[in-house]
Order: structure tokens, then sequence, then C-alpha cells
DNA sequence: GTCTATAGAGTGATAGAC
DNA sequence: GTCTATCACTCTATAGAC
């Protein structure tokens, strides 16, 4: 049985988010969580490594299931089928990271000096979203749906970035409905 | 005279953005500049705090006379000294942040759990920047200056995350290069 | 203006009781 | 599986010699 640990994931993952790596130390997991130091260290023999980690792998495993699925369900060739999915995910998106209050993760850690040691979880995360989102704008007709897609995702995470300078959630769904053809504008 | 005080700015400004401020500890900034902890403390009597707002200010400052003025001094309604002015930030750009290599401080800290404490340096840094940027635009002619500057800034806050997700400096400069427009491709 | 020394709190991690 | 207690270390900040 591991519902313990599964249920304090995301309650870590917010401390990720809100801390970064070196802000996130154990007594604010553990105020988070309402485990001790000691079962923290239960769950996760690894330490903080380890549990950010846990984090990133949740979270990859919550954007799979309700981002890049939908993304990669839309039949080739079927743009009604693809703008809906376009308006899908620009509402899942911005429900996520709460018109960019919340930050992305993945953002953090890329722009963080631990970098290097979660670089294949993050850039996965990254890879699968542009590739799923590459298959939906091919069906929806884009001329260069890689490029496009790195660009929305690309501004996805520079939304966040001016929504959260300017304490401003309209600049955050402002600019996905630019970014996104098909959007709600 | 306070020339060592400001000859350690550009030192601290890189700690801290490779560090964030958690990770920026007085002993990575000692030995980044060759100071002692008293020495540090000597010159910033109000220790991190007062050390990251000199560093933003210091980097508003070059900002402002390498990026926002030539922005700024582009004649109304000149589309062709627009174009130009707009590569030339291209360029300026992707050389101060490395091609995505080295991250931007104002996106890093507006990320990051002490925003609010420097809310004010850092909202007014994006703000010159978009204003300035929008300047340039309406004399190129765009329909939304406003609105197009912004993605831009978004773009390049967003570049270099994918960048370094990737570790790849091209995602950077293809990137600049579909946002700006006039930019050499 | 630069240094050393130090204080006091907080850090990640471990050991072991229950 | 959850806890307390503790270790060795690092942290920010201060005091004071030179």
């Amino acid at each position: 049985m591991r519902s313990s640990r599964d249920a304090c994931l995301p309650l870590l993952a917010e401390v990720f988010r809100e801390h970064g790596y070196d802000g996130a130390s154990l007594s604010v997991m553990s105020a988070a969580t309402g485990l001790t130091n000691g079962s923290l260290y239960h769950f996760f023999p690894g330490g903080k490594d380890e549990m950010l980690g846990a984090v990133l792998e949740s979270i990859g495993t919550w954007f799979e299931s309700s981002v890049f699925v939908p993304l990669r369900s839309v039949p080739a060739g079927d743009r009604a089928a693809a703008e809906q999915a376009l308006q899908e995910m620009a509402r899942s998106v911005s429900d996520y990271f709460r018109s960019g209050k919340r930050v992305c993760l993945g953002g953090v850690i890329s722009l963080s000096f631990h970098n290097d040691r979660f670089a294949t979880a993050v850039s996965q995360y990254f890879t699968s979203w542009i590739d799923a989102l590459a298959h939906t704008l091919t069906a929806y007709g884009s001329a260069d749906p890689t490029g496009q897609a790195r660009m929305i995702v690309a501004t996805v995470q520079g939304a966040i970035v001016l929504a959260r300078a300017f304490d401003d959630p309209e600049v955050f769904d402002s600019a996905l409905a630019l970014a996104i053809p098909g959007a709600v504008k």
C-alpha cells in the first residue's frame, strides 16, 4: 500500500512550485503534508532529490492523461476535432496554472541550478507536450506544426512569468488566446 | 567612491541568476566576488535583499540604455528604422541571454516565492521593455503593438525555459526569429 | 574597506523507539 | 508507518580587530 505516499505528492508538488528546490525545506514540506521529517524519509529514502523526482513523475502522469492524450486522439485531417482539442487544451492549461498564478514546475526546474539532475524528466515533459500538440496542429492544417507547437508551449511558460510579474491573470489568458489557433478570444 | 561595490554587482547578478534567491548563499557570493562575508555586508547592510535589489537595479540600467533606448528612438512611422531596431533587439537579447543558456533574473524572481518583495522592480523591468517595444512596433505598422510586444517578451521568457530544458540554443534563436517581425530567420 | 570570529537559527539526513 | 531526538553542517547576520 502506498496511498499515503501518493496522497502527499500533490502537496509536495505545490511546495516545490512555490518555493523552488532550494526553498523547499523539509520543515515546509512537513507543515504542508502533516507528515514528520521521519515519515517523509520513510517514503523517500533518497531525500529531496527523490521527492522532486516522484513529484515530477506524478505531474507528468497527470498531463499525460489530461492534456496529451486528448491532443493525440484527434483524427488525422479532422480540422473541427483539432480546433475543439485546442480549445480544450487552452481551458485545461488555464485551469491548471490558475491563469498564471500557479507556476509550472518544469519551467522552474529548467531555470534552476539543479536543471541537470532532473533534465530527463523535464525535457520529456516538454517533448511530450510539443509532440502531442504538433499532432493536433497537423490535423488543424498548420504549415509548421512542430515550430508552432514549440511557440505555444513557450508562450505558456512566458505568459506565466508575465502574469506573475504584473499580478494580472488576464495577461496569461489573453496571451494564450493569441498563441493558440482556434482558441476563444 | 563605490567602485568595488559596483564592480561586484555583475558577479552577484550571475550568482542570483544561476542559483535563484534561496540558492544564492553568502558563501557562493563570497567565492564569486572574492569578497568576504564582512565586506559584502559592508556594501549591502540590508543583506541578501539589498544585494538582489541593487542587482535588479543595475540590470534595469543596462537594459534601459542597451535595449529600451534604441527601441524608443525609432521615429514614428519609419518602418525601415523599426525593422532595423527589431533586428538589433533580437541580436542584443540573444547575446545577453546567450541563446537561452543564461536565465532572465526578472523571470526567475517573478516565478519565485520572493516575487512580492521585488515586485515593483520586476514589473517595471517588463513594463519598460513592453512599452519601448510597442513604440517600435507602432512605427513598424503593427495592428496591436502592445499585445504583440507582450507576446514577444513572453516568447523570450518561454524560449529561455525551453532552450534550457532541451539544452539547445537553437530553440531559443528560432523562437525569437518566429516571434519578432523582421528578424533574420 | 577588508578581514576573522562567532552567534543563533535552520538545514538535510539518520537512528531507533513504539 | 509514524514518531522524537539528534548529528554535523550551513545559513544569515553581527561584532569588532586592523
